[in-house]
DNA sequence: GTCGGTTTTTGGTATGACAAGACAGCAGGT
DNA sequence: ACCTGCTGTCTTGTCATACCAAAAACCGAC
């Protein structure tokens, strides 16, 4: 039809990735027994195989066969990093990207505090108290940061959004790995996750809003603090 | 090194890119050219070729020199369409990715009602007049409908949010596309967008981003009407 | 200058070959 | 019998070459 051959492959595979005929962990026929089922050259299946990696459907590493992966939402953005990765790199793309984590954060505790479960709730308390003990050990509090906030993604049951907050924090890590960590900046990190979980607890929207709305931006000043401008 | 020629080829044509020489819309050099100027293979041209266009950054039609491609956030969200358009497949795919979409357009209406500028506002009120005159026109109501949430996405002047309209349209269109259009079902869309725009205008972020919620929810019971459980 | 056909270029595919890493099975030592 | 190290095979990565068909460039007739 349109050309390319390589497209049956990556049709006829992909789809029996979907129906299960193969499944995540599974190993792809190698290229010579794909020629042969499909009955074209090694060049087309490689280049079709080449695809499905880029389609995150399967994982290719060098000198290995190739394995299926479980599909995702993560594989989605996984494929939009390596772009994003570049865009991050010109002017204002790193602020571009954090102010659609505010407002998407700011979203996550609107909704927490309208219709966080008892589950939700404990597992808030429980992810602020690991925070708190992890004040004075700021790679374990850059760890239980994470997971705090990780939980502010988990509370739709949507499993877009932890698939998003990966994304936002391999995307934005290389500036939050570069940033100074003192206890006293933890500190008050630690105070304003409180501060956003106490009026979670009070089923106040507004109030989480604001507090955590205030708590990235302070994060967004130090980043600006440390890099400058960007 | 590590077993990967082609990766040396996108690095530094990625490079080229990025650093200007070359600009969108360039050609890529003729494969032939390629291989004499990296000394190598047609074989890891065409593959570095094809990982360039799965990156976004060059557009590579059949049969023609592939397109240098202007960097942004749309190049990142296409690269994952592929896989998200696998997921909208899988139950509950399509649910999930609409509830994201009725929560960013929440919180951009909530943000619309906080800070809309007067431009803002009047290319509200541009957006709901073209749409309330096509309301016998579904195809025209469609487009307007398309453009009126566009308006939405522009307010706040982050680049990533009309992206990420363009990826919602062009991933939920095989729904959308496919429902049915009569002039008794926009005109309720069309009095659902004059009440979003009505909480807009009294400055109401809690009616702006109800009315929003309603509206959608409705656009989603469509949805589950003419399809069925997905 | 425009049009239509012809030649050249260029991408898509096939084929065969070789190098090198990965892996399994075999042989020898303990 | 078990572990260890080697070797042969399998598999992927790369190269070189060739052919075809589509696109683009060219060129001559009008």
């Amino acid at each position: 039809m349109t050309g390319r051959a390589a497209d049956n492959v990556v049709q006829t595979i992909t789809n029996r990735i979907h129906s299960g005929v193969l499944a995540a962990g599974d190993l792809l026929p190698a290229e010579r027994d794909l020629m042969a089922e499909f009955d074209i050259s090694r060049t087309v299946v490689r280049e079709a195989v080449r695809v499905l990696a880029s389609h995150g459907l399967v994982t290719a590493k060098p000198r290995h066969r190739p394995v299926v992966r479980k599909a995702g939402f993560e594989a989605a953005l996984d494929a939009a990093g390596s772009i994003v990765g570049n865009l991050l790199q010109q002017p204002g793309g790193v602020r571009n990207l954090f102010n659609t984590r505010i407002m998407l954060e700011a979203s996550l505790v609107r909704e927490a505090a309208l219709s966080a479960k008892k589950t939700d709730i404990a597992a808030l308390k429980a992810a602020l108290a690991a925070n708190g003990d992890a004040i004075d050990d700021s790679e374990q509090f850059y760890q239980t940061d994470q997971e705090f906030h990780a939980v502010l993604y988990n509370i739709p049951g949507n499993p877009v959004y932890p698939a998003i907050h990966r994304a936002y924090s391999t995307w934005l890590a290389p500036q939050w790995g570069r940033m100074p960590r003192i206890a006293d900046r933890n500190r008050i990190n630690f105070s304003a996750h409180t501060a956003i979980v106490d009026a979670i607890l009070l089923r106040d929207p507004d109030a989480a809003e604001a507090a955590l709305r205030s708590h990235l931006a302070a994060a967004w000043d130090q980043v600006r603090l440390t890099f400058g401008d960007i």
